[in-house]
DNA sequence: ATTATGTGTTCGATTATAGAACACGCATAT
DNA sequence: ATATGCGTGTTCTATAATCGAACACATAAT
């Protein structure tokens, strides 16, 4: 067998790519797995796994439950803490200020490749039926406000160049010279969002949202308030 | 050189812990490293650190900044998604109605050996000047009443044929009989704290804590808050 | 009893990895 | 201009870490 045959990323360690795809399974499967299961889905053999699985668990990034499954351990919180870590506290007590005046969830997302990634969010404080986003899931960069922006943070062909086969949204130009993004539906049916483009000295673009359900809510004065709140985020990032 | 010298943890792969190491000492540094930094710091060849940054940040658990230094990656929100998902669900509301009706910071630790690691935190609305507890941060199990609350629910020699060579504090088994534990001044001057410990079924011991500024308050009366509301979160998680 | 399914361990062949050496870009100092 | 230092990125071969089969053992279902 060739290294790294048939695996989608042909990262250079082979290993450590293994080990990260175990995580990566452990975190999209809803419940503990054996670790025959993970075997089977990382599609390798049982003692490899075994391996990697100790290793992943000296360092805390995986925890067994009674029955010897695995699951994501709370090391991996600890990794975590450290990503954007002057964005999330920066923009935590504005997420607070805009969700608690708006009555929406406020989040910020940041760009990942054709993806972009929640940070943090907070919802606000009467939170019924408040729609919810968590930190840390993952959404096409085509679907929703969020991703416009963070789109409308490049110009055309810059983003073509960046990532190719991802089309370049009609709707980012326009968020380009509005300054802000809208999107309706596009993510969960009845839910609208606004969200302006967020840069992050030294890191990558980002983008400060809130959402809501649709309601009689004009756009663009929901994006004031994001606007202001994004620039002094963006302030005292220096 | 003998495999796996010198490191702390002999853990049976070795790339994949170094990569790891990676992921730690960069999740720990305040700032962006350069790759050589980061080499020096692991105490690998410069070209080892390199092959093994590439891997990290085809999964996006690392970026690079303009200069080409390395920081922690959205990847990382993804997979920390997973930590002990259903209880993070199940105390999120509970947190929030917790902070806001006490007016003090509301949060869940989980324990991991001789530490325990905050997963989620949530400010009562008007955060002024609101204990931050940012989730991801470790502490000593030794210190403050979480701690306290998370030794609770174990047994003295249980405890102590888990963690060998961390005491076993006086204060958890009173915890285990009051059924909550307080604590003052431990972890931070001025600081007060009541927690109790929460039973998540195939999850490891957690607690559900509180923390606030030093005042006439009551501790068994935050218990009783905190007792019904990790009975709540138990009931959920069934 | 027997089978099935799981974890944990050992061990030799093989292969992925380690780490030196090199090419190169880009500052700043000389 | 030239030199020097510091950084990234690439190539290559000996070596050591890794792979994966085979085995021992525990537990639950048949």
């Amino acid at each position: 067998m060739t290294p790294n045959a048939g695996t989608a990323q042909a990262s250079p360690s082979q290993t450590l790519s293994r080990g990260i795809r175990a995580l990566e399974i452990l975190a999209e499967a809803q419940q503990p797995l054996t670790i025959a299961e993970l075997a089977d889905a990382m599609g390798v053999h049982r003692s490899v796994a075994y391996r990697i699985l100790r290793t992943l668990e000296d360092h805390s990034l995986l925890v067994r439950d009674d029955g010897g499954r695995v699951q994501p351990g709370p090391g991996l919180a600890v990794l975590a803490r450290g990503v954007s870590r002057d964005l999330q506290s920066a923009a935590l007590p504005e997420l607070t200020q805009l969700a608690n005046s708006l009555t929406m969830s406020a989040f910020v997302a940041v760009w990942d490749r054709e993806e972009c990634v929640t940070l943090v969010t907070v919802d606000p404080r009467h939170s019924g039926a408040a729609v919810v986003q968590h930190p840390g899931s993952r959404h096409p960069i085509s679907a929703g406000a969020p991703g416009i922006a963070i789109q409308s943070a490049f110009a055309e062909d810059q983003w073509e160049a960046l990532v190719p086969g991802i089309p370049y949204r009609a709707e980012a130009a326009e968020a380009r010279r509005l300054g802000y993004a809208a999107s309706h539906d596009e993510v969960i049916a009845g839910v609208s969002s606004v969200a302006v483009p967020l840069r992050v000295p030294g890191g990558r673009p980002a983008a400060l949202a809130v959402v809501y359900i649709r309601a009689a809510q004009d756009p663009a004065e929901v994006a004031g308030s994001l606007t202001a709140a994004a620039r002094r985020i963006e302030a005292q990032l220096g």
